[in-house]
DNA sequence: CTAGAAACTAGAGCTTGCTCTAGGTCAATA
DNA sequence: TATTGACCTAGAGCAAGCTCTAGTTTCTAG
């Protein structure tokens, strides 16, 4: 029996996720899972690929910054309602948005910080004798 | 003596910058400033326009995932280093492949949750019956 | 069969970045 | 001048997301 499950074991999923052993059981205590993994007699757990691969899901959402709580609510859909994908579409459409906003907001940032690189260059080629403010009123402080 | 200079209160440098004023003396304790602000005759802080700035640029870099210790760090250098650049510069070129890294990182997870937005439609489209595993192996759990 | 690595549970502890409380003082306005 | 809102300090508290400890048990390789 169980001729194709490839059963992994705890510090197999750490490494292929990236999680620590302790994250992992600390994501199940949180109800992050979609099910307890199985168990072996010895009481060790066992994942299976597609745990795998639900982790990698939640690794995405929560690093374009959505809160283990929130994944924790997207995993109670999928518990709840299986075939229901209207909430999960609204909850995944929603956080697309906050991650485009997300982008917008890193892009401008990153402008504003190549712009003071350039300055700081600019300074630094030009000997520019700086005190603790180097460039007074307009824009470019220290 | 000093004619244009606009002072400002905690209050006033709050809503300039989205901090709230707890976090602008928080801040203050953590040394994330360049000096102390100037104080009134009764002890209320007073900011310059300058001190804005900095916040701003404060912002810009902790909204890109740069940590309160190494904006102080950068504040030390500014401090103790007023016409030196290059360490400064080291800084922000090193912050900028982060950032660089983190939109490369940002952009790849927000193809991935596009694609299982795809996948729910997809579902949804055709009615397709769900387990707690949907589509088995091949990308696409839940 | 045994040694060492890896897993187990329950729960405490840590880091970051705020956020709020208590008990006042200061300042602008009606 | 009196009130009311903004400000002050010191320090406690909080939320998120891990991370580690202690003491024990299981698993695996030699």
């Amino acid at each position: 029996m169980t001729p194709p499950a490839a059963g992994l074991t705890i510090g197999q999923v750490a490494s292929a996720t990236g999680l620590s052993v302790h994250t992992l059981r600390f994501y199940e205590r949180e109800g992050l899972f979609l099910h307890a993994p199985t168990r072996t007699a010895g009481g060790h757990r066992v994942y299976s690929p597609d745990d795998l691969q639900w982790l990698q899901l939640c690794n995405r959402l929560r690093d374009t910054g959505m809160p283990l709580a929130q994944i924790k609510e997207f995993a109670d859909l999928i518990r709840t309602r299986p075939d229901d994908y209207s909430g999960r579409l609204q909850m995944l459409r929603e956080h697309e948005a906050a991650v485009i906003a997300k982008q917008l907001a890193l892009a401008e940032n990153l402008e504003a910080i190549r712009h003071k690189i350039a300055i700081y260059e600019e300074h630094q080629r030009t000997g520019a004798t700086a005190g603790i403010y180097t460039d007074g009123r307009q824009g470019g402080v220290a």
